[in-house]
DNA sequence: TGATGATGTCAACAAATGATGATATTTGGG
DNA sequence: CCCAAATATCATCATTTGTTGACATCATCA
């Protein structure tokens, strides 16, 4: 069991990101192994060097997504009546984590932001960052901190659903979900 | 280097504890290493596998103190007056990680939590273990959901604050942090 | 055909890490 | 004092992990 035998034919660039997204995803970026992302890719590991330089090269291939999904936020926190703000970036954030697209992400975020300096620095940007942009440079502190704070509340049910599968939390359909978490985002949004 | 030279005359069980307890705060259950808390302890390594077994047994000797503070916790979730448990909540959980006696193990669990089980149990455990407790016996499943919601929220807040050093909430004066928090909490106690 | 670069594999290394067994040192009781 | 248990250290192992260099395979094109 020491040789990563290829298990199926093909493997190529694109299935080697695709298993690393896997692999640190479930496991982080310290507890995954390229080895085992080689053989999930059905490629040799030296190969995975041979690409991506190292470890950290592939890893900063796995995190494309994240600013795409920062100008989602973004565009949620400033778009539309103040009124429905709190359920349009509650649904866009939690959404974040339940489609199967961006999933992975999100937990590779989670996971690795302890251990990896740039999944620390892109998760730090996706809460951070809106408050940063542009669109909210004539906002009053107060506020920002206010943005913040729902943004990490925010966090927190999404680590509690997805992270630590903490009951009845993970088990609530996503729209009860979004339902039950709106009103503490929306209040951020209002007085202060 | 590669012995671990004793620094300190001392070195007995407690500082082994101790030493393992700000390095398994610092970087996990798997980025902590057995030479470098022994280091830190001015210890031999192969002491820690003498005392404890194993590195699971070291482990599950620093995580003593939640079992005391889920009880605080439960607490301040059946005590008081209604309109103030909101309150009185959040400050507890969030002095949980202000406080320097508790800090390294709060600090240590959601770290951990992630790849090690006993340190997920753990966490667990304290997020819905006090929705276990007999004294919710006859709570509705919707308001045992609020609770659970709430300490998800506010282990979002707490994670954004001492982990990823979130800006501008890791500046925050503490009673600054708990005023801004805790209405979002506090209404998980309200309606529903 | 033959050169060339991309793609991929193999064997192996150095470093880090958790763990073990033999042995030394200290401590306390009879 | 002497013995035994606790306390502690040393040398060493097996394993895992990231990384590297030499080599193989293969398609493309002049």
């Amino acid at each position: 069991m020491r040789t990563g035998r290829p298990v199926n034919g093909g493997g190529n660039r694109a299935s080697i990101i695709a298993a690393a997204r896997q692999e640190f995803a479930a496991h982080g970026y310290r507890g995954a192994t390229l080895r085992l992302i080689a053989m999930r890719a059905g490629v040799d590991v030296a190969l995975l060097s041979h690409y991506f330089g190292n470890k950290d090269g592939l890893f900063a291939e796995t995190l494309e997504l994240p600013e795409e999904a920062r100008r989602g936020i973004a565009a949620a926190l400033s778009t539309g009546p103040i009124e429905t703000r709190g359920e349009q970036v509650t649904r866009c954030y939690l959404g974040l984590w339940e489609a199967p697209a961006t999933r992975e992400q999100m937990l590779t975020l989670a996971r690795s932001g302890i251990s990896n300096e740039a999944a620390s620095t892109r998760l730090r940007n996706l809460l951070t960052g809106p408050t940063g942009d542009t669109a909210f440079d004539g906002m009053p502190a107060g506020a920002r901190a206010g943005i913040a704070l729902a943004m990490a509340e925010l966090l927190g049910v999404a680590i509690a659903r997805h992270l630590f599968h903490i009951q009845p939390i993970a088990e609530l359909e996503f729209e009860t979900l979004v339902a039950r978490t709106t009103p503490s985002i929306q209040r951020h949004f209002g007085s202060t």
